[in-house]
DNA sequence: ACTAACTCATACATTCCTGTTCGAGTAAAG
DNA sequence: CTTTACTCGAACAGGAATGTATGAGTTAGT
């Protein structure tokens, strides 16, 4: 089993350049046999479930040490600029899993992730920082599409990387501010 | 060339549920033998081709029917709910033609749908009444992204189609604002 | 030195899709 | 009626990817 790290952050660099990319891609970008690859994963999509998993443990790590405390927008601000990175670099992979996990993995997967962000927006819509008259479900969707839209423009070419957080905080706050506010 | 049109009807239908379908599927749903399938179109890069330009072309005739004068966040509204199912419709195709046309394909057959887009949002931008300390190429992007995020929440069933447009119109209106307006 | 776990490359069977070829059927237009 | 355009199914070749089998090499622990 010494090799799993390496197989699973193979898979992450692998599906996040091409979607598509082949067992034996990803086994040769591991630094191992494309049987030893099927040695610890007997099919493709336990593959992609696994890195899957493993990339919202960490992202989940990550964001357990984030102070959401205080000031909703100023707590958002910062729950967006160090989800981004995480979302940039496993957005490829997700596109993977969604081809090749069955329906409801995926979301299940994300419930501890997700959830973060959905208490931090209901309670920035009860301390009336937020606006209240789209759901929540609605906001945290408008979260996710940026945030891969962003991804998508950096792979364009037409948008810089550092640009991208900066950009994202002011978008999303203003998208979640209260609809007459100052 | 009597079944041009069925088939790309029927490319367009297919797609949109599966960015996978076979040449042999979209032939059948087009009620036509596969042959004749390649006898319109050599190759399945050329027929997805075809059916995105056929798709944009007629997203093009109405939106050019759309009046886009007076005040732009009203104008931008009209333009936001008209695009809506367009949008929604052909996303699946888009997603298809992402894997199989070649790099700046899609971005050139999209030109004239964007630039209509974009001129609305500089002469919001210039008349003050848009935000103007984000690129116009970012407000464009999260435009796109809105409207990819939403048509996934449809397909997850976690929105119901008719709120989509609404829900569209208030998020970009609110994200497009001045920073500090009322 | 011996064993157990882990690794490897090669090769194979299977399946699926693409694109092409063939020979023949149909339907409208002259 | 005959030509022309369009259609059809069946079958074939080619490529690509998945998953399996085999036999042998390497590393670590005892």
């Amino acid at each position: 089993m010494r090799n799993q790290a390496a197989i699973l952050a193979a898979t992450r660099g692998m599906l996040s350049i091409n979607p598509d990319a082949t067992m034996a891609q990803i086994a040769q970008a591991a630094g191992v046999g494309r049987v030893t690859l099927y040695g610890h994963f007997s099919s493709r999509a336990e593959l992609i479930d696994a890195a899957l998993a493993d990339v919202l443990h960490r992202g989940n790590r990550v964001l357990e040490q984030l102070d959401l405390d205080g000031d909703p927008r100023e707590a958002l601000g910062r729950l967006v600029v160090s989800s981004w990175k995480l979302v940039d670099e496993s957005r490829s992979l997700l596109a993977a899993a969604q081809r090749e996990l069955p329906e409801g993995r995926i979301r299940d997967l994300h419930r501890d992730l997700e959830g973060r962000v959905q208490r931090l927006l209901e309670r920035g819509q009860h301390e009336g920082l937020f606006r209240a008259d789209l759901p929540v479900d609605w906001l945290l969707a408008t979260m996710h599409a940026l945030m891969h839209g962003a991804a998508n423009e950096i792979a364009a070419g037409r948008l810089e990387p550092e640009d991208a957080g900066p950009m994202l905080r002011a978008t999303l706050l203003a998208a979640y501010a209260l609809p007459g506010d100052a």
